[in-house]
Parts: C-alpha cells; structure tokens; sequence
DNA sequence: GTAATAGTGTCTCTCAGACATTATGCA
DNA sequence: TGCATAATGTCTGAGAGACACTATTAC
C-alpha cells in the first residue's frame, strides 16, 4: 500500500466558491465579481476565498458570503437570523484548475431573496447580479467566459437549485419573509424557466402540509386582486413533491 | 477585504475517504478497515489515502477502491469496465477533525454488487463488510465507535444512496451484471429496510423504460420458478421514479 | 368601465397500492 | 406431491394536468 506519512503531506492550498443566486425580473441570476488581479484579470468569476486555518468550510462559506453580500447565512441546522440559504455543493479539485498552485475549492450554494443593492464586496471590485443563462450560454455579456472552471461550478449550482426546490420547500428562499403565492410562482417559473397554471399551483401549494402558513395580511404590490401574503412553513421537504414540467 | 497573500496561503493536508456500499444477505453493509496505528488505533475507519500533488479528486478515490476492493471505477460519464458505481459525496474539513493536523476529507460513495471476498486491501489491515446498522447504532460490533468523523460521512453516504435509487436506475449497481427482477427487488428492500409488493414491484421496473433490458436468459438460482434475467437499460434517470414508503 | 391579478371548482387520465391466481422448476 | 419463487390481472382511490368562471383592487 501507499499510504504517505503524515509528516510528509502534500501541501494544498483551501479555497471556499460561492454560487449565490437570486431571482430578478423573472430571470435567475448569479453574484459574480470582477479579478482585478492575474491569473483571468478582468474576467467575470464567483466570489471566493481561502478558508483560514482555524475556521470550518461552512464557517468560511458563510463569511464570504457576508463579506460579499452582507447575508447572514441560514444552514440547514441554522439561525433564525434573516438571510439566506447556504449549502454545501461539491469540490474541485483539479490538478491544473489554477495555473499558479494546487487548490482545492469546495463550492457552496447559496439562495438569497432579491436584494435591494448588487452592492460590491468590501474592497474595490466591482459585483453585480448576472442571469445564468447569459453566464452559461458562450460566455459571459462581453462573450468573456467565467474565470477558471467557474463555468462548471455554476452550472452544478443551477442545476442543483434547479432539482432541490422539486421536493424540498427552499424556493421561499428566494422570496422575502412574507409572500404570495403568485411570487412563489414566478419563483418556480424562473429558475425552471417554464410557463406554471396558476390554478394548479395554487391547489398544490397550499394543500401540501407544511409549506405555507397564512400570514394574515393582504397586499396588493404585484397589482390586480389583494393576493393573501404567506410564510415559510416548518416543512423542509415536500409530500407530495413539485413537478418539474418537462419539455 | 481579507484576502489572503496566494504566496503565503495556509497550507492543508487534502485526503479522499470512500463509503462503499454493497448488499450482502438481505443488508446494507459498508467496507470498514481496522486502524493499525494512532490516533483512533484499533478502531474501525473508512478507507481512504492522501491525495496526491499530481491527481485529481475523483483519480485519488478510484485508486484508493482499486487498491482496497479491486474494483474499477464507474464514474457518470466513465469506462465500461464492470465495477462499482463511484461519486463524490461531500466535503468534511471541521478544523479538529484530525488530532494530528487539518485535514479536509472529500468523500466519495461507492456502490458495488456483493463482492466473493471481503478481501483486505494490499497491506496487512483487515478489513470486513459491516452491515450500516451495527457500525451507526451505538458503535461498531464491539461497541466501538467508527474513527474521526466517519460515523457522519457514513451517515451522509447511506443517506444519499437511499434517496438516489428512487429517482436513478443506481440501484443496479448493486447487482451483477445480469440480475432478476426479484434480486432487484431485494437490492431495494434491503437498502431501505422496508417490504415491498413483488407484483407492483415488477410492474413499476417493467413498464419504465429504458429501466431494464431483457437479456433472453433465465435463472434458478434463487429457487422456484425459473427468473428472466435482465441488464441495466441505458437510462440514468427514471421517469416516474421508484417511491420509498414512507413508516 | 377596463385591466390586472387572485382565488375556486370540475373533469379526465395516469398511476400507486392492495390483493388473488396461475406458472414453473426442484427436492 | 409439496414448496419455493416468478409472472400477470383487476380494482380503487389519490393526484396531476387541462380548463372556465368569479372576486377584488387600481386606473
């Protein structure tokens, strides 16, 4: 066997990504930030860092994600603080990823509501929300792809949204505290990019148990009728699940 | 912002740790090995290895399985070799996850068809197939806890295997290359720990396509009637997908 | 009034779950 | 013959999808 001695571990460089997306104007979008620096100056890429030696992968995530976006996050087992979603994605960790020394980058997903200000991060680069399918389909709105394998990362990101708001409640993650069942369904449009009955989706949300509890109150902010505003409710997965419709 | 100095970036040990899974007699059984130095000595820990400067993630953990089960890796996209099916699971970098020095462990999930021998990897540790419940119930067969975080990472890998073979055709993995509908069967019961109706059972795999191939021949080996035998369709996902009763 | 969205009801078809019977090989 | 497992058929109820109408606000 080869098993290395300890004492003699190759050393890697840690780094935390971050896929925060968000729904704006019916368009799911991503946070992404401009290098400033080599390698990719000047390319488009996910918000990131090094995770420091004394703080765990979560912990690291979610102070990028502050630093970046001034959320606090919401793990699974989480705060009540308000803010947003963040999980775990997948790692990345090939050889040639960056052309300057071997990192290892665990990704993370976060689902955030929209935000008032695309506000940039403390230091001088510049942010901004950008819609996935432009990041995704050839390059970015110059035709400038994403920096590094950034383009994949995202992708797993979107795909994961995609299928986990299929049975678990986390599309109220992209809504704020109080919602209607209208804006919980041009969520579900959005990120699906498809076309919902609002008839059956109405029947369906507000019969699984656990998803919706009434709020109260009424509003009248997307015009039309007083629609009824609803929170999250405890459930976090879905009996029966959404149905994702196919195309 | 706290950007870190690349040219000084806190330096981290970087291993994979596998979770193979397989079904032996009716149970979901994990392949542990016994640790033969400290820390943890004489407990039982999931196998696994430092990855190496010049490989990938998903490279270091197909090594590791081959060294430990010689069985080839399956990745999504892989070979046609016959072995396991092999996926990464998480990421586990708690900064006391190791006594010795920061690790951060990128496990992956291995499924395999019950395997002739439990053979021990290339070294002289030992090794055995546990059956899941005996090592997450209150410690190994001895009362003994599974080292480091493993108990966590085998939890986490169990978990997504028995979500994954509703909606994926992944439950083959666990089959020989030619298998029955009631061996199928038996790979579901076992790994969800329920009972199931043999006769909806063979309608549902039947009538998704792309599911099951007949291969022409039939078997006797599980007694009774002689059995159609059938190969693994070409299908990833299944549509509808297999539904897990709830307790 | 018109325009916009919210909320409810009905019908049909597919499918999951419960259940009985026949078929085939081995000891 | 007895016993094991395989394979197929029928019924019922739940739910998804298609679709029409009424309700309430802003202008």
């Amino acid at each position: 066997m080869s098993r290395y001695d300890p004492s003699a571990f190759p050393p890697f460089a840690v780094t935390v990504d971050l896929v925060v997306l968000t729904v704006r104007e019916h368009a799911l979008c991503a946070l992404v930030v401009r290098r400033g620096e080599p390698p990719f100056q000047g390319y488009w890429a996910l918000p990131g860092g090094f995770v420091r030696p004394d703080e765990g992968l979560a912990e690291a995530a979610a102070r990028e994600l502050a630093e970046e976006t001034g959320l606090r996050a919401h793990t699974a087992h989480g705060q009540a603080a308000a803010g947003a979603h963040l999980e775990q994605l997948a790692t990345y960790g090939h050889p040639q990823r960056d052309p300057r020394l071997r990192v290892v980058s665990v990704a993370h997903l976060a689902l955030a509501p929209d935000l008032p200000t695309p506000r940039p991060g403390g230091d001088a680069r510049s942010a901004r929300w950008a819609p996935v399918g432009e990041l995704l389909g050839r390059g970015g709105e110059d035709g400038v792809p994403l920096a590094f394998d950034h383009a994949a990362i995202l992708a797993d990101g979107v795909e994961r949204a995609r299928s986990k708001i299929e049975y678990s409640s986390l599309a109220t993650a992209f809504c704020p505290a109080e919602f209607t069942v209208g804006e919980l369904r041009r969520v579900y449009e959005s990120v699906w990019g498809v076309v919902l009955d609002p008839r059956n989706f109405h029947r369906k949300v507000t019969g699984t148990p656990g998803f919706l509890v009434p709020s109260g109150g009424t509003t009248t902010r997307q015009g039309g009728r007083p629609a009824q505003l609803f929170r999250a409710g405890g459930a976090t997965v879905l009996n029966p699940p959404m149905l994702r419709p196919e195309p």
